[in-house]
DNA sequence: TTATTTAATGCAACATTGTTGCGTTTTGCA
DNA sequence: TGCAAAACGCAACAATGTTGCATTAAATAA
């Protein structure tokens, strides 16, 4: 393994990652950073903070990648992805629901690699308007 | 509201999904109906048969968007999907994990509209090979 | 069967998202 | 300060999806 830098372009696109209150999609997030790197770079940091596990890696439920730094996943311990996401159809964003922890209890014939628990629907925010 | 049409390249995409024995991608039906139709004619047929309610648009947990036949929906096309699906990423089958039903408790001010609850890995039948 | 209506198609062109190769720059550290 | 390699910019490529418009063909009525 490699040992990872700490680079401008790398502070930006965590600082946007971590300042937004919901996931941001890699054009988002490059449209936030606007100046500071390049697309490619972007793409290649992503990868490596997901590597990292400094943020993780949201698939909405129209097939977008999202990225997120989720509060409940500290760095110190293990990046257990097992809570639910809510997907606003109406803003189109995304927040981890970290609170929100699914049991899964499968036989062990099956080989867990992935989970994917989201929630579609309207968000506080949207329903109140 | 228009008429829809059955043409020989919507009949050709059907047929393809309908003896799939999973879900398919656009890619993927495009190569299986090569000659019958432009690629933009897939892209439209496979909207429109969506609308229709005649296929599932179903999101991988990778992304990829598939298109699989409605087995399991009645004609009121009601999908009660509060239980986990497993998606095999060797086979790429996905199965309904019935039994696993997923409790989800949140706050009022979340208008829920549809739940996207899916596992991926290694089911049991590749797991053994 | 033939004519009419318009849903559906083909094609080109464009847009978005993501990847790869390579020479150059920058970072972390001795 | 000097060095190894991690990270970068840029160009080029690839995959996937969209739009506009003239043409074709499916459903239905005459
Ligand atoms: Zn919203
Ligand atoms: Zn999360
Ligand atoms: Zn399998
Ligand atoms: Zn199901």
């Amino acid at each position: 393994m490699s040992i990872p830098r700490n680079t401008k372009a790398k502070q930006a696109v965590l600082h946007e990652i971590s300042s937004s209150d919901f996931a941001l999609s890699q054009p988002e997030i490059f449209e936030r950073v606007k100046g500071a790197c390049d697309r490619v770079t972007v793409y290649r940091i992503l990868d490596r903070l997901v590597t990292e596990n400094k943020i993780h890696k949201i698939v909405n439920v129209d097939g977008t990648i999202n990225y997120a730094r989720c509060t409940s996943c500290d760095e110190s311990h293990m990046h257990a992805h097992d809570h639910l996401h809510f997907s606003c159809i109406a803003c189109k964003k995304i927040e981890c629901l970290a609170e929100q922890i699914v049991h899964v209890n499968l036989p062990a014939s099956y080989q867990i690699k992935e989970l994917f628990l989201t929630i579609s629907g309207i968000c506080p925010s949207c329903q109140a308007t």
